[in-house]
DNA sequence: CCTTGATGGTTTCCGATGGATACCAAGTTG
DNA sequence: CAACTTGGTATCCATCGGAAACCATCAAGG
């Protein structure tokens, strides 16, 4: 099977690759794999993240097993979100992901300002 | 810098980010760096791809610089998609996603169904 | 005392996005 | 001439994401 089954529509890993393939999963990912962090400082670390998808995500990731969320009965209450082994994995996958963008980001700026000219010019 | 800039908003790593954390775009750019591929072949293969979501993922790539689209004169006309050196370097990258996701697909979906569980029985 | 602030969310509203479907032109085949 | 192929675009509608408001709890400050 040259083609695995991810392109089919029915199989679980796509659910999987759906999960995994957000920008967003990709950047919690990414902070939690290097310490665990709280609501609030996940909140003000990820620009442009709002309360609603963060918490959102967050569960989804709890749900997959990949992230733990723990409550301290403190005042205020005092909520954590730490990595999980299986997370680490994929967070070590994932991780490549932002530094290919982080590193080729001038190269795809170019191709998209030629790209624009060109299509504006033909107009 | 031990965070990196992806995590502000104004960055256009963030962009780049963006683009790439898709899961279409991982399933067609692990599909073009095997071998170039026509518009209905492609939308053949990924089950679950509409046209309209194709058409629209195919030309982000391009403008980013990742896929090249020839059309041929031929009847009817034919489009070949096939993937750039650049694109090239970015698909090794995500096909380790779409492998993560296939390998641990079975230990995700027993975390997801101990949550299910643990939420049911606490409802 | 009572407002302000922090904690970690949920709710509401609205604009953007995605999927399904229909439609298009060109030309070959039945 | 009708149907089917190619590679799309146009339209409609449901869903999704972002912005902002609201919620409870308590601590500190005026």
């Amino acid at each position: 099977m040259l083609i695995p089954d991810a392109y089919s529509a029915d199989c679980p890993t796509r659910q999987v690759l759906d999960r995994v393939a957000d920008k967003w999963a990709v950047l919690l990912l990414g902070l939690l794999s290097r310490e665990p962090m709280r609501f609030n400082r996940l909140r003000r670390t990820v620009e442009g993240l709002s309360q609603k998808v963060l918490a959102q995500t967050l569960r989804s990731l709890e749900r997959d097993g990949l992230v733990t969320r723990s409550v301290f009965p403190t005042v205020p209450v005092t909520v954590e979100y730490a990595i999980t082994p299986l997370g680490m994995t994929l967070a070590q996958t994932v991780d490549q992901l932002r530094i290919w963008a982080e590193t080729h980001m001038p190269e795809v700026a170019a191709c998209q300002r030629r790209y624009d000219a060109a299509r504006a010019e033909a107009a």
